[in-house]
RNA sequence: GGGCCGUUAGCUCAGCCUGGUAGAGCAUCUGCCUUUUAAGCAGAGGGUCGCUGGUUCGAGUCCAGCACGGCUCACCA
């Protein structure tokens, strides 16, 4: 604990004081009847009139936000999980002893409060208070009440203080609880199934991203935080769960950025019988519904820019995006020599064992994401880098997949899946073989996936779409961490 | 991991370029104040200037290293 400054001396002997007067300071005896933005919403509009009928037991408890005091009478803001409601304190209502009571209570301290409904001379309603009681002494001073708490390192490690004193943060976090309810509701109205599959997992699958290793101490083995749920999903499909989805926690042992948690939250969903077109008009009807239900309108603003997700979005392949925003022809990206030339032109480092597909995906991200601003969907990927995607009948060299855009980052993948168990077994082998190449571990071929391939999975198509992003997209944050409550911070000291 | 920037009172920030014994507002404490809302008036207290070292007669200020954070590049299906 640090030392104490003067403004938590005080504090803690005015709470030695209450407790030495008898006053209980942490009682919970009491129940709010009534919730600020209720309130607001009841009788913010009613006449003086009406307000001087309503009876005088209305009932709150919050936190004390700003204080202003004149010797016998005060006013200040209760905040509560609705909002904020200004409360009248005076002498000749509380008593000399209740009042005294009030006067030694500060910032931050939650209280219940009682009492009548009125408007005051600037026309804000206001309660007064008949009684009032103190519910939880704070020891702590809280922030500015102008500024707030600007440290962006103080407001991730103590979302609390964020929480209680920047009211956009409690808007972006009550928005996000809806995106995800609204999500919930759209997958459920069209007969998906949600589930819950392991976090766990003795073999990481899914994505090719590094895994958190943990220890199983009473097995003595270890596991793997997940990186994607897809082969447990897919195993439901096998076993007949023909619409599933999943909305939950992924692990990547990865680095931090603005758009990169080591957790983070991904919905994943399987629709058998359907393709990924089909999924790209099922994306565009998601987005479109939450867009309605949270703005109103389909259009969304993002720093300056207007991003419009009334559908249909643009579609474009991977080696025309890279045409287009390169400004290079088909021929100089067609083959891996040229396109190791105009990647290197462009700024890459090119690992010269690098697979074709690898590298026109790595080209496609550095050139052409950051300018996919209105939503689009990328198709055409390669072969190499999808190994759970089905092939394209047409080209067996790409997949049938998609990515989608908005705002410059990536906020979804899908693909019709592969269902073929033999060319599936193929493909993990060559996954593992080219593993073996870098200094990434060996990872070893889910059998047990491959057996339920084989028992026969329905035609399906699948996606994964990043809630934090899609949240991020909602709530016009520029950082992932400005929409997760509690982001991955080195310890303090 | 690289580059750039930041870290000064509980909070928000000046002060650093050009070295000379720490400043403001809010908050706190004392007094006055019964319709304020960034209430007001008068007064007071509050600092390991992120940490460690160096240069100097003297370092918040200059230099180096370290810690934490931000932005960015790299990494990342």
């Amino acid at each position: 604990m640090d030392d104490l400054n003067e403004q938590m001396e005080v504090r803690r002997k005015k709470l030695l004081q209450l407790r030495e007067s008898g006053v209980v300071p942490y009682p919970n005896d009491f129940r709010p009847k009534h919730v600020s933005s209720q309130i607001l919403s009841e009788f913010g509009a009613v006449s003086d009139d009406h307000l001087r009928a309503l009876p005088d037991d209305f009932t709150m408890a919050g936190r004390i936000m700003g204080i202003r005091s004149f010797g016998k009478a005060s006013f200040f803001h209760l905040q509560d999980r609705g909002g904020r409601l200004q409360v009248y304190a005076r002498q000749d209502r509380l008593g000399k002893e209740g009042y005294d009571l009030f006067k030694s209570l500060d910032v931050g301290d939650i209280v219940g409060v009682w009492g009548k409904l009125f408007r005051t001379k600037t026309k804000e309603l206001t309660l007064e208070a008949h009684g009032l009681r103190l519910l939880c002494k704070c020891l702590r001073p809280l922030p500015e009440k102008w500024h707030g708490l600007a440290d962006v390192e103080a407001r991730y490690r103590q979302r609390y203080v964020d929480l209680m004193v920047n009211s956009e943060v409690r808007e972006v976090f009550k928005r996000r609880s809806r995106i995800i309810r609204i999500i919930r509701r759209f997958f459920e109205d069209r007969d998906f199934l949600e589930v819950e599959t392991p976090m766990m997992q003795p073999i990481p699958g899914g994505a090719a991203a590094r895994p958190f290793i943990t220890h199983h101490n009473a097995l003595d083995m270890n596991l793997y935080l997940r990186v994607a749920p897809e082969l447990f999903l897919k195993r439901l499909l096998v076993g007949g769960v023909e619409r599933v989805f999943e909305l939950n926690r992924n692990f990547r042992n990865e680095g931090v950025s603005v758009r990169h948690n080591p957790e983070f939250t991904m919905l994943e969903f399987y629709q058998g019988y359907a393709t990924y077109e089909d999924l790209m008009t099922l994306t565009e009807e998601l987005f479109v519904t939450v867009a309605k239900e949270i703005l109103g309108s389909p259009k969304v603003s993002s720093g300056d820019q207007v991003i419009d997700l009334q559908p249909p979005w643009r579609r474009l392949s991977l080696t025309e995006a890279i045409e287009e925003y390169g400004k290079v022809k088909r021929e100089e990206v067609a083959t891996i020599e040229p396109l190791r030339a105009f990647a290197r032109k462009n700024g890459l480092q090119v690992d010269t064992e690098i697979p074709y597909g690898n590298l026109l995906v790595e080209v496609f991200d550095k050139i052409v994401e950051p300018n996919l601003i209105q939503p689009t969907f990328v198709i055409g990927y390669p072969l190499e880098v999808s190994p759970l995607a089905r092939k394209d009948d047409a080209n067996p060299a790409l997949v049938d997949r998609f990515e989608l855009f908005i705002g410059g980052r990536e906020l979804a993948n899908a693909f019709s899946e592969l269902n073929d168990p033999l060319d599936q077994r193929d493909r993990f082998l060559k996954q593992a073989q080219s593993r073996k190449i870098g200094d990434e571990p060996a990872s070893a071929i889910d059998e047990d996936f491959l057996r339920a391939l084989e028992y026969g999975m329905p035609p399906a198509a699948g996606e994964g779409i990043g809630i934090d992003r899609m949240v991020m997209l909602f709530t016009a944050s520029s950082s992932i961490r400005d929409v997760i409550l509690f982001p991955l911070l080195r310890p303090e000291h």
